[in-house]
RNA sequence: UGCCCGAUGGUGUAAUGGUAGCACAACAGUCUCUGAAUCUGUUUGUCAUGGUUCGAAUCCAUGUCGGGCAACCA
């Protein structure tokens, strides 16, 4: 069997798909139905990965289906831009893997009925919205007055808060909490008219004030907002809670299973209040919480990551450093990685933080495999073949992907006048350096093997040129092909090699938890995680393709750069730049960092 | 001085009363026209104390430590 196979790995197993799977089994319901409800007031990150390949996973696994759903209920905080970079990932991330899983509606349906794309016979489809429901939800709420289970309080913000009391100490009831409901109902319908300014009422559910759960004693189910949506317009100035508007958009859409992150479990019993409050007729959704990811070397919750972006301290929120998918996309990180990433860290309830290498890892096994090899030289020297007459090409034949035969090979040009990296040569090299050094030889990838025979410096003492000669009989095929050097170094073709600009990206932060001990994460930017060089490539690369992935030989993994843009268009002249995805392992600068 | 949740090598995770396993990291070696990849090996763990049981990482009790909860945010 080839190893370019594709492998299927096991199903992942966790808590979370075994509930899954035991609904499944025992009829509780015929069809698991999950979904990933972000809010569209920023853009996704790695940890949202997670989340989407839970959920997209699932349905995947057992056939089920997963709804993308904008979580749109705070108008003030909430964008079509974020709308819009929302669907871009998801349909990236899940492409080819669980996009036949993918529930989304007809535009105009309200109903929370979902269509798969199998099932969408041409029409376009789109994402739900629980804006969408924001009827629905309104019909509940007066049902909720009507059972005496709700109320309308003209509380302050600031009332509402000493009289919920704190967690150790139970609160005392709001006096507005035995209104008639005919009274509620009344004022609840003005509030809808748009009859009282912000933050003056809100309805507010009845349970119990000195509930230990501080989110049971009567949380506040409407607030009054005169604030423009991204989608409803000016339709509204009453807009629905998180609390209450969640269970119901679950409901309405047949959730079968809502999971979300471990700081909700609290939420938990008022999710089932809600459902439960409406004698609701179908089976109702499970909420399951599982630890969101905290990944080494970077921030993670949107307030921070829209801190970067504000502050100029990245690029946008499609900066390659950032954890956002669009910055990992940018980076040149595939989908398939980022899959690979979700399954190796599993889902549990403990909050970790997962070490990068562990990405790192699953983005270089990824790349290695597809990565088209090249020759590129970041911080050049030149090298003279002096035995090279100017004018005089051999060509040689360099293999793509050593993995890979079928991925085919190239021809590149070997003239009298190289570049090699800086980093091949030492004029008094440590022990057991394998590169180039005075007197020394070293073989030069697909080509042939080198002998240094002069150092030409500048006035300053800088080596601007190295006098080698070239033994030909070592190539590929010559009659002492099999001749073994330590080393071997790529290079380019001075004759040959086209500039472009290199952006060598590393990880933000210099520590592993950038807020660690109270400090504030902007302190401890790593100042290098963004050099660029001119570097001299393969002139190959002059064709290089916004897919494609290359692995600069034994330097790292590249791709084009390639901005987001909402449109999904590219601009129509992109200059030559590549950035780096990540370094190789180097075993050799690690001891070297030893010492 | 409340309530909810959690704790398995350095890190993440598996074992669902019956041999503590896997991955990453680290280290050593192999191989190499990439100091990459591959391949081989090594080191390191059940928070503590009691209890139940023929048998406990798993069940029970107590404690310790960690996370979460007091927006008209999600």
């Amino acid at each position: 069997m080839s190893e370019t196979e594709p492998t299927t790995p096991p199903a992942p197993a966790d808590f979370i798909r075994d509930i899954v799977a035991g609904d499944l089994q025992s009829g509780k319901h015929p069809l698991s139905v999950t979904r990933f409800p972000p809010e569209p007031n920023g853009y996704l990150h790695i940890g949202h990965a997670k989340s989407i390949c839970l959920n997209f996973g699932i349905a995947r696994e057992t056939h089920g289906r997963c709804n993308l759903r904008m979580d749109d209920t705070n108008p003030t905080k909430e964008d079509v831009e974020y709308v819009e970079s929302i669907q871009a990932d998801v349909d990236w991330l899940i492409r080819g893997w669980a996009d036949d899983r993918l529930g989304r509606k007809v535009p105009g349906d309200v109903s929370g009925t979902a269509v798969l794309p199998s099932e969408a016979s041409g029409r376009s489809l789109e994402p739900f919205f629980a804006s969408d429901y924001f009827e629905q939800m309104l019909a509940f709420a007066v049902e909720l007055i009507r059972r005496g289970k709700a109320y309308v309080c003209d509380l302050t913000p600031e009332q509402m808060s000493e009289y919920r009391g704190v967690p150790e100490r139970p609160g005392k009831p709001s006096p507005w909490r035995d209104r008639s409901v005919e009274e509620n109902l009344d004022l609840f319908e003005r509030m809808r008219q748009g009859e009282f300014p912000d933050g003056t009422r809100t309805l507010r559910s009845r349970i119990d004030m000195a509930s230990p759960n501080i989110h049971l004693r009567d949380p506040a189910l409407y607030r009054i907002r005169h604030a423009t949506h991204h989608r409803t317009g000016d339709r509204w100035c009453l807009y629905p809670m998180y609390d209450y508007a969640h269970p119901i958009s679950d409901y309405l859409e047949g959730i079968t299973h809502s999971i979300c992150t471990l700081e909700f479990e609290i939420h938990r019993p008022f999710y089932d209040w809600v459902l439960q409050s409406l004698d609701l007729p179908r089976t109702l959704p499970r909420q399951i919480e599982f630890a969101r990811l905290s990944l080494g070397y970077t921030v993670m919750s949107k307030r921070k990551l829209l801190q970067l972006v504000e502050e100029g301290l990245v690029t946008g929120w499609d900066d390659p450093r950032m954890p956002t998918l669009s910055g990992l996309r940018r980076r040149g990180v595939r989908p398939e990685a980022l899959r690979a990433f979700a399954a190796a860290i599993g889902v549990t309830k403990y909050n970790g933080l997962t070490e990068v290498s562990v990405f790192e890892g699953c983005i270089r096994d990824d790349l290695n495999l597809v990565a088209l090899r090249r020759l590129a030289v970041l911080r050049p020297i030149k090298v003279v073949l002096t035995n090279i007459a100017e004018g005089e090409t051999h060509w040689f034949d360099a293999v793509n992907n050593p993995s890979q035969p079928e991925l085919g090979t190239r021809k590149i040009a070997f003239t009298r006048e190289l570049w090699i990296d800086s980093d091949d040569f030492m004029e008094v090299p440590p022990p057991k350096y394998f590169r180039l050094r005075p007197g020394g030889e070293v073989r030069l990838k697909y080509a042939c093997i080198i002998r240094c025979d002069e150092v030409i410096k500048d006035a300053t003492g800088a080596v601007v040129e190295l006098r080698c000669t070239a033994d030909l009989e070592t190539r590929s095929g010559g009659a002492n092909a099999a001749k073994k050097v330590k080393g071997t170094i790529h290079w380019v073709s001075a004759a040959h090699a086209i500039r472009a600009e290199v952006r060598l990206y590393d990880r933000l932060f210099t520590e592993e938890a950038p807020e660690a001990e109270g400090r504030d994460f902007k302190s401890v930017l790593n100042p290098e995680s963004a050099l660029t060089v001119t570097a001299l490539l393969e002139p190959s690369l002059a064709e290089a393709r916004q897919s494609d992935r290359f692995q600069f030989e034994r330097v790292g993994y590249f791709t084009l750069d390639v901005p987001y843009s909402p449109t999904g268009v590219a601009p129509a002249s992109v200059p030559l730049i590549f950035n780096r995805t990540l370094g190789l392992k180097d075993s050799w600068a690690k001891e070297m960092a030893k010492k």
